[in-house]
DNA sequence: AGACATGAAACTTTCATTGTTGCGTGATCG
DNA sequence: CGATCACGCAACAATGAAAGTTTCATGTCT
């Protein structure tokens, strides 16, 4: 449904690499996450340049985090893949000379912007941490059931990778 | 900037059709909003079918309120043009069976949705006549001016009606 | 009857993300 | 050294939703 996927997958990818590979191709990231190698490069530069991700060419290269988890917020990665627009709706961008207009959109700009202002709040206050033990829970509850299948579904990333 | 100017759009033509005209043609809001009438029609289509606006054909025909102002809320009109997303981030829609995936998602959507209700919350304590307030001061603060030609601009698209 | 105005369907345009291909560069292995 | 692996980057195509456009039908007033 939404346009913009990144930090759903990023966050996806840095918790895979924390958890379950040390070190990771785009490739094998790609398959994480049904997409090709290109796109994984594109939206996982951004992170290495604010240096939550190292990447290292040649055999035996790949992606690693270059933090833990813990100190890495929600934010953060937010604005590593450059901080794409929250909103769909919102006022046109272009200037007017119609004062309804301008009174409209200042007034709707302002609730969006402490909506953007809250949800930013949050964002800074969860860390990727954060998400990974509520992953592990959720494994948790698996296990404890009886149900092995589904158990082993939360690794079908890596069941294929050989 | 946002791709959906729709509820933008909508009221700054709410407040026109209060304060400026009793009743407008789609051609002349079309006008007012810089686009042609076939958009305005499928814009107001929905705020016909929640009685917000009244329209009716033929000669001296066009777009009417229903109700005062103070009985529109922003949310009414959101509501009226079809909920559109508001949110522009978000995660995949499709199930999966990753359980880090499932984990990640449901915090962030989880995130979005308390958003999501906080916004919608604000829109539903702000009427289309707070708006119109906010116009008229803008309105008055320019009157009190001695730049009259900003305050003709405020009634720019009734100028070129006729 | 003629002009005006909405209603509705079908099509094109626009724009950002996503997806894809190709080539260059650096690093490791044999 | 040469081959292979893997990232970096540029350029282009595909996708989807809103916006824009064209066309015709329907209803209404003079």
């Amino acid at each position: 449904m939404p346009r913009d996927l990144r930090l759903s997958r990023m966050l996806h990818v840095l918790i895979h690499l924390d958890r379950h590979v040390e070190r990771a191709t785009s490739d094998q990231i790609a398959g994480m996450i049904s997409t090709n190698p290109v796109v994984v490069r594109r939206m996982m530069a951004g992170l290495r340049k604010k240096e939550i991700l190292i990447s290292e060419k040649g055999h035996g290269g790949g992606w690693q985090l270059a933090r833990p988890l813990n100190a890495i917020s929600l934010r953060d990665v937010y604005q590593a893949i450059g901080s794409p627009p929250l909103f769909n709706i919102g006022s046109g961008a272009d200037p007017t000379d119609c004062l309804v207009e301008k009174a409209v959109d200042a007034r709707l700009d302002l609730a969006m912007q402490e909506a953007e202002r809250k949800l930013l709040k949050q964002f800074s206050e969860i860390s990727v941490e954060d998400l990974a033990h509520d992953f592990e829970q959720r494994f948790a509850a698996l296990q404890g059931d009886a149900d092995e299948a589904s158990a082993n579904a939360a690794f079908k990333h890596f069941r294929t990778d050989g």
